[in-house]
DNA sequence: GTGGTCTAGACCACA
DNA sequence: GTGGTCTAGACCACG
């Protein structure tokens, strides 16, 4: 069973690189089991016509997307979603980490603790 | 008791925009308190000859933070941390909203809550 | 049916910052809808050749009108009018606002109502 | 009978020149009466001191009011509010007829008559 | 091609 | 002295 892609698939902010964008949610998609392992990606030129973007724009995202191991690259076959569960639990891991990071880095620019800047988000909300 | 100016005062990462980084780092100085309300900015060319930088990446930077009323610029006088509190309060409580908007979009995208986020970079460093 | 830009597109006062006289004539321009949305702007390098201005003079004007939610721009691809029409009646509301805040703190000023002071105006005409 | 000047006289927006603010705060003094022609005022030196601020932006500001004929200076006694009243006067419309001539440029700009830019500002309010 | 950053250097008004 | 504007020209990433 195929997965349907359509022309708004994706979320664009203007301000950040279209490739970029592209590989976060190409990336979320693969880890959340959206895009099961093994299943085909559209040609670079097919997923390019279908989302209204430049064919180098995809190429760019899916040669990061190889590099990450989450796509692989049959000559002349396609490119599929990868079957090594592994690369997908690392990629899941990678993901968590960096954002954790990044939330504590602002937290200890602030002399904050990461639960005492939650604690002041949760607050705000209120 | 005035703060004083180092040449490496910040910290660098060659792939993002100089002023971008100043910017937030002399924002996390001005809401963790290290930089006084009312405390004088170094002028735009002092700031520019310590740390190596054209004059304008500077005066960029500060125009950036006054936009953000967090300096007031004195014609002819120069610059200082401001003394409205409550503009640096708002600051804080925005780099606080976003960085937890950034965890909650991260989350969402891996369908996990901010709390299974957590949890899971945490067991990752045990 | 695009526009068409002109060398002597703009009005302009030497006394004053020239990107300040673009942001706010390009604005009305907008406001006014002689700029519709969605309408392409020139590059920042065309159109700094045909009002015979730095490039980076003209990008100061485009990213002061980005901040104001009037431009868009899109990576590797142009500066766009918005399309938020929304945007363009909070951008003319805006100015309506402060015109007219402005004429009563001078009419204040003078110890009179805004309606005196108008009515003295057309005296004047007579 | 004097006028008392404090140090909290004036309104200062740090964005636009001192000189220029005094000017026009001092000029619709006079021109309300506030300063009674004939009335003295402080020297240059007083006046500085009093406001905390530069002598040169003092003298600057009594110059510019000078070339208005609102203030006199009487070599060696002193600069005095003018007693010419039709002066005052002139003051007064031109001030009146520079407002309205502001105003109606916006309301031009925006392609709307001045009245009709009055009651957009009203909707606003209500 | 697009916008964006950075530099070097000139010039200005304001205090 | 201060900030601010403008220019000319280099270099970069993105599409």
């Amino acid at each position: 069973m195929d997965f349907i892609w359509k022309s708004d698939q994706f979320r664009i902010d203007p301000a950040r690189p279209l490739y970029e964008q592209f590989v976060e949610q190409l990336r979320a998609m693969i880890v959340r089991g959206v895009l099961a392992p093994g299943v085909r990606m559209p040609s670079v030129r097919e997923m390019a016509a279908t989302i209204r973007v430049n064919p180098t724009t995809v190429m760019k995202t899916y040669q990061e997307l190889e590099r990450d191991r989450l796509l692989v690259t049959f000559r002349g076959q396609g490119t599929y979603v990868t079957t090594d569960t592994e690369a997908i639990w690392e990629s899941k891991r990678t993901i968590v980490r960096e954002a954790v990071k990044h939330l504590r880095e602002i937290a200890e620019s602030l002399d904050l603790t990461v639960d005492q800047l939650l604690e002041l988000a949760l607050e705000k909300e209120e």
